[in-house]
DNA sequence: CTTGAGCCATACGCCCGCGTATGGTTACAT
DNA sequence: ATGTAACCATACGCGGGCGTATGGCTCAAG
């Protein structure tokens, strides 16, 4: 049987994976529901007695491009960071990174939204969970404590899906060139203390012009 | 022609403020594809026949929807707001109710991820860019000056907005109770600095912390 | 009592996506 | 050359949502 020698050659045929992608690429585009098995092969240039012999059904491939954007995600984020040993680069460049490219956000934000979805959420779940993580982490390397770095993590990355949503709803809101890179200069230096002794309360001796910050949270 | 007297009485009759609610409730949970004509009849124990009554089609009851959500979603900020003369703790005010309730925001990630439809984005970007004004506002009312208050309100919007998403994608990630209010005042100590002289580099010297407290709200 | 308007039910045709059945075409093996 | 497997087209039934046509019920006005 001999694995199909799907190469990069000019050979029309399509595989699981082309499918997968394009269900991706309708999925950022229009949501979820815009995975459909006959626009999708309409699209690729097919019908569906294609798509029926590379999947069973359509959650099938549902799951097949959810695990390739689960994959592909998780290869990216490491891509990104790379091997940078230093905590607060590594944040600031996962950060930047993150703000830079549009696509990939997109697509999470349109994946996302079909919540309702039990197989959805599943992913959602599991990646936003990574990705959290790995922030915690990070700034537990920079000498928070485990509360705080949560706190610091949940902060960093809800600022950054909340950037996302504003590129989406409301595009003029966001700038671009020299005014989104002062943005992000800000974020960053508000987001990512360079260790966790420039943010927490030192109650005796504090640094000069910093005004204390009333109570401002009184419980319910 | 005589005006429906459609008043709160108990008649069991629907009128369109009806359909238009229950639009939105289906629609929160389900998204815009949720919003069909028949599940929302039964969902109102009646028929077809009823809906086509007070509506020539389905784009009709989302544009009644969506008009209904950008008039209750002002009013609601207007309300939360109140008359707090103090912008420090007007944004203190509004950031700790946007944070607090849930569904308000759970409705607007709905319909804001059906952004493809063009109807649905013109009101999205209204409700969005009314939000970021008052916002800038507030930020300028604390002594930024235009760009930097577009920033920090920027900042301020995207993390509630991520909050609102985190919740939804990874609601074990957002603790509740004492923990959260810890999250908060974190957020709010970061993203809200009692005066523009706490955060701007101080070029030459500045007034010591005197906020300048001008009027926040111009009418257009 | 009759009339008419407001409100809703019933029934129909249409479109479109899902899933299945089945047949056709290409390529490779023997 | 012939069988076989990979790959795709065609055709069908089904479900479900949209919109229309039409008829029934109710209540208030006259």
């Amino acid at each position: 049987m001999k694995a199909a020698a799907n190469g990069s050659d000019a050979k029309p045929n399509l595989t699981a994976e082309d499918w997968a992608r394009a269900a991706l690429e309708v999925m950022a585009a229009g949501g979820l529901d815009a995975v459909a098995v006959e626009p999708l092969a309409r699209r690729l240039g097919v019908t569906k007695g294609s798509f029926y012999w590379h999947f069973p059904n359509r959650e099938a491939l549902l799951r097949a491009a959810l695990e390739r954007w689960e994959r592909r995600e998780t290869e990216e984020v490491l891509a990104r960071v790379g091997d940078e040993p230093d905590p607060y680069a590594r944040i600031v460049k996962v950060f930047k990174e993150a703000n830079a490219g549009y696509r990939s956000g997109r697509l999470y934000l349109a994946i996302a939204a079909a919540e309702d979805n039990p197989l959805v959420r599943e992913f959602v779940q599991r990646v936003s969970e990574r990705r959290m993580q790995y922030l915690v982490q990070c700034y537990e390397a920079l000498g928070f404590d485990a509360t705080r770095a949560q706190h610091w993590a949940r902060f960093a990355y809800a600022t950054f899906m909340g950037n996302l949503q504003i590129r989406r709803d409301t595009p003029d809101l966001m700038p671009g060139g020299a005014p989104f890179n002062e943005y992000l200069k800000l974020m960053i230096k508000t987001l990512i203390p360079r260790s966790a002794a420039d943010v927490t309360p030192v109650v005796e001796e504090n640094h000069p012009h910093v005004v204390p910050l009333r109570r401002a949270t009184d419980g319910t």
